[in-house]
DNA sequence: CCCTGTACTTTCCAACGCAAAGCAACCCGC
DNA sequence: GCGGGTTGCTTTGCGTTGGAAAGTACAGGG
């Protein structure tokens, strides 16, 4: 079996995109929080990113183990409501997150303009099938 | 149980970010096919992305499965070599997620902008308590 | 009282990513 | 010419995860 030579040559393994902040769900999340910097309730947020419940109480869960956001249990009268903002770290990773997407994207788009008109060339010397 | 109304509000549900394409590890080799399109070898590929043997099959796989790269068989003498090239569609879709990746980007560069400083002001006539 | 609604939390399961093991063909030394 | 190593992948197995559904708790209303 082959070893890798970490990210010497390997300048597509991505090692910026943080698991936690890449998801489709948490990306949302983050991304409305960061929008609202005031926080969100639990409902407002729901709908923002247009989750359920439990899909919402779960990913919460795993951005306030991983620090990026803060939860405030409140009341208003009896009724519970959740407050839920960034945190000052979460604000940091987050924009460390951003920045490597914008390369990504930057990289995509020089990429797809350079190679516009590829020739059907399969390399040469050798018989080709495919699937 | 709450509804949702679809994506009328839920403007950060973010429904352009194919789960195919929002991954990693296919991110990787997808830019690195989009950079070279005149094809890749196996092991090309899996220096670029620093991946596995293993975990570049399998996610080669699933992309061959969903059209977006093809995949030719080829031997010279007898020694066998895979060779990956995106395909018209993986191209246009690439695009496509890229550009709502460039949308999240935009929108979080503006929303950091804009919310520099943050009030510590929760919720006024709530009582209000961490996590 | 009970029943409906709100506000979440917890449970369960299928799908997924990843590492390790497996497989097949070739090459080399002896 | 046949064992051992190498190359080039594929397959298997397992731990984790995301998501739907079910569950909990409490507060009005009839």
């Amino acid at each position: 079996m082959s070893k890798s030579e970490s990210s010497d040559t390997a300048q597509y393994a991505f090692d910026g995109l943080d698991r936690v902040l890449h998801e489709k769900a948490r990306l949302g999340m983050l991304s409305s929080l960061m929008a609202n910097p005031q926080g969100l309730l639990f409902n407002e947020l729901k709908d923002l990113c247009n989750l359920t419940d439990g899909n919402l109480s779960r990913h919460m869960q795993v951005l306030q183990d991983a620090g990026l956001v803060e939860v405030w249990k409140g009341t208003q009268g009896k009724r519970p409501q959740t407050l839920v903002r960034m945190t000052e770290q979460g604000r940091e990773r987050f924009m460390r997150y951003i920045n490597v997407l914008e390369q990504i994207v930057n990289d995509a788009i020089e990429a797809s303009r350079a190679g516009k008109q590829v020739p059907n060339a399969r390399r040469t010397g050798w018989d080709w099938s495919p699937a």
